[in-house]
DNA sequence: CGATCTCCTTAACGTCGTTAAGTTGCTTGC
DNA sequence: GCAAGCAACTTAACGACGTTAAGGAGATCG
């Protein structure tokens, strides 16, 4: 409905807001277009094609989330670990199918590349090989993504919890397989406990397995 | 192409040929019925939408995944986690957008259950909590489906790479930020190592957090 | 004042998932 | 042996999608 200029922030910007309400599967460019008052094919000015604009859109929850999660100068590894996939969760939780967005797309500049180059040097200054940093950093951001991705699949928004996820209903059909039904309840419950779990465990990997701290 | 009659399973089995070819973009009912030899609504038939059948191949790799990954009772969660997860990675890796399609779906029954109790049995006879099991498995699980569906943006098929992921124009562009251009390398070639080590640092994890073994 | 460039519209194309209604051929009950 | 019924399909169509082509209004600039 913004009737002012139109650029490639603010298509992302309503794009973005609007995700939260269709849901990617919604989100065509007839809609984004219609609340912008504009028609579909002009978004083709502005970005060659779809995944051009998802691609803006997946750069600009990053930078969100950058900028509500800032992290001091001299912060070590571990709580610097912590906060980046902790905030990229809540990041990537904000939209409704956030972290299908998120890993379908690239980011369009080297802005993220900041924010990267910090947590190596902090690696690199507790005295990993970078090699080591890079492995651990990711593999910690792969399981985020994962674990959010999964967890959209359950609660496409946070309190809104997606039909036939019956935990009781599960652990009826699979009652020959006593700890699988028992694990529906720390599987579909208590995301948020589970994501620290998890966490805790890749942080207590990476200190044991490359020996650093 | 075949003749025969169609059921559930053919069907499916006939869409997971074609991802390969088209991919998961281009995996329309109209593409599918064609190979059969049949009209796009005489799937409606056999599957009460498009979801049902993505399903539908979803349960059948991951029933094709038991079928090449056979554990020996009595191994132990150690062996058990790396094996799972090394087999869940080459089944998805074998399709194109496998991990995509195989994220976005839910099993149609409760076949997967079997090999899950028997893991899950495995961890609690080491000593561990059934929630300290669960949350184990989980994390790897989720690591290894982030890890893939990375890995299936930059490689859509098995030494296929996909256009724009060149290393060294990202160093170039990145010569600001030395440890983020020195980290591509890490990150977007020798996957295959990257993937042992993140499950490396995870059984560093496991073992380290939950004391046990 | 005319040319150029920016940013948008109108119209249309082919494809998609899906539904409704009708058709074919086999099985079953009497 | 024949009608009823069901299983498995076809034909036709709907509205929506991403995308392209062509053109037009309005600012900018020589």
């Amino acid at each position: 409905m913004a009737v002012g200029k139109i650029d490639r922030a603010l298509v992302a910007d309503t794009a973005l807001r609007l995700l939260n309400e269709v849901g990617l599967n919604g989100l065509s460019l007839r809609v984004i277009a219609k609340e912008l008052d504009v028609k579909a094919p002009a978004l083709y000015w502005h970005f060659k094609d779809k995944q051009a604009l998802l691609d803006e859109m997946a750069t600009e929850m990053y930078r969100r989330m950058i900028a509500s999660t800032s992290i001091p100068p001299g912060t070590d590894w571990r709580e610097r670990l912590l906060v980046a996939n902790r905030g990229l969760r809540t990041a990537l939780l904000s939209y409704r199918d956030g972290a299908k967005v998120f890993s379908g797309s690239r980011f369009t500049g080297t802005e993220h590349a900041a924010q990267m180059e910090e947590n190596l040097r902090a690696f690199v200054d507790a005295g990993f090989t970078l090699h080591q940093g890079v492995r651990a950093f990711t593999t910690a951001y792969l399981y985020t993504l994962g674990f959010v991705t999964e967890e959209q699949g359950v609660y496409p928004l946070p309190g809104e919890r997606r039909e036939g996820y019956d935990v009781d209903a599960r652990a009826e059909m699979l009652a020959d397989h006593p700890l699988t039904a028992a694990a529906g309840s720390v599987i579909f419950e208590g995301y948020d406990e589970g994501f620290e779990e998890g966490l805790m465990l890749l942080l207590a990997g990476i200190e044991t397995h490359f020996g650093a701290g």
